[in-house]
DNA sequence: AAAGCGGGGCT
DNA sequence: AGCCCAGCTTT
């Protein structure tokens, strides 16, 4: 392992001057710390916390989360993303209750064994919520890390990732503060060691950072490899009737379970998408629809899936509903959770149609760019 | 338009 | 070690 300096006094001294007032900075209940540490998965501080307010507010404890129907967990994650994170927390809200008396546990290997809870926030709950001295080691900490040791190798996995859980492991172990020491690793790499623009002449570890010493903050870490990313085309049906459109209510056990969105198909070439896009609503909505023009047109990317999605405009001209169709207003189904392309599109809608969304079979030009 | 960032779970 | 989940910011 690499010794690193001993900058633990600079840097916490820099935290307490410079913390930045967060919500879950000013408890200590564990539950509430948990709920934030799930929502900051993948998600930025300032996104988090409106929607950890509200959450907070709807289910004040592990039991209120626990008891709530899985439908209202999920809308209170609408619009957050990554809804599987939601489903996990419920599940671990239930597994608390049920297992562990209603208490988040106190031992890193069961917080850990909750579900969505791996390595990571398992160290990022015991420092900050239980004050015990075990690491939390998320990007930012690796970045911050291997710039101060100017570890040239990848520090992100194999031997690399393993010196750095080592290097943070004797960090947190020797350590009076693990509770402020967890969050003020974390809050240097986001506000002041960030990946592309670090604001090095403001860093309290300056004088003690070896890649600022070399001039080699930029190389470090070494850009990731990366798969090449692939295009996928989508056609959605917006059928309109009244002031509702039709939507799909996602079937549980697949991607983006229990959200709604307009009925999509993926393209395959050489397929009619008009027919494909009628058979598909038949199936699964219990309509029979006439397929019109192009009314948005969005893009989406997740992970290396460059997704554009064609969204048609379409009447129903008959059928009946099935158990995943249901009629809602752009504002109704927000408010139950969308999927992000789903909500994109309803976006275009509301604003590029302006005050007339676009009705089935208005003329519109196939060829308009969006 | 493309590249970059990034945890948890699973195999 | 590599893939899947199904998103936003930066360049």
């Amino acid at each position: 392992m690499k010794t690193p300096p001993d900058f633990r006094d600079e840097l916490l001294a820099w935290y307490d001057r410079e913390k930045r007032a967060l919500p879950w900075r000013g408890t200590r209940d564990p539950y509430a710390i948990l709920v934030s540490e799930i929502m900051l998965q993948q998600t930025r501080v300032d996104t988090a916390i409106d929607y950890y307010k509200k959450f907070m507010a709807r289910f004040p404890d592990a039991r209120a989360l626990a008891r709530a129907p899985a439908d209202d967990v999920l809308s209170a994650w609408a619009g957050l993303g990554y809804y599987r994170r939601a489903r996990m927390l419920h599940a671990a809200a239930r597994e608390i209750v049920n297992n562990h008396g209603g208490a988040v546990p106190r031992d890193f290997d069961t917080i850990k064994s909750l579900p969505g809870i791996g390595v990571y926030t398992a160290g990022a709950i015991a420092s900050i919520a239980f004050d015990m001295n075990v690491p939390a080691v998320d990007g930012n900490v690796i970045r911050v890390l291997s710039r101060i040791l100017a570890f040239r190798g990848d520090p992100f996995v194999g031997p690399g990732r393993k010196m750095i859980d080592d290097v943070a492991a004797s960090l947190a172990r020797a350590n009076e503060r693990p509770r402020d020491w967890t969050q003020a690793l974390m809050e240097l790499g986001a506000v002041i060691c960030a990946p592309q623009n670090p604001l090095c002449l403001l860093c309290p570890v300056r004088a003690k950072c070896a890649a600022q010493k070399s001039g080699l903050v930029l190389k470090i870490p070494p850009p990731k490899k990366r798969r090449a990313s692939q295009k996928v085309r989508h056609a959605a049906a917006v059928v309109r009737r009244n002031r509702k459109y039709l939507f799909l209510k996602r079937e549980i056990e697949s991607i983006n379970a229990g959200l709604y969105e307009f009925p999509t198909v993926e393209c395959t070439n050489g397929v009619d998408v008009d027919s494909q896009l009628g058979t598909f609503v038949r199936e699964s909505a219990g309509f029979e629809i006439e397929v019109h023009a192009t009314v948005a047109r969005i893009r989406h990317t997740i992970t290396f899936h460059r997704i554009e999605v064609d969204a048609r405009a379409a009447n129903a001209v008959g059928g009946h509903p099935t158990a995943r169709t249901a009629w809602l207003s752009s504002v109704e189904a927000r408010e139950r959770g969308v999927t992000a392309a789903t909500r994109k599109i309803l976006d275009v809608l509301n604003t590029g149609g302006a005050e007339a969304p676009p009705v089935a079979g208005a003329k519109i030009n196939k060829k308009q760019k969006i």
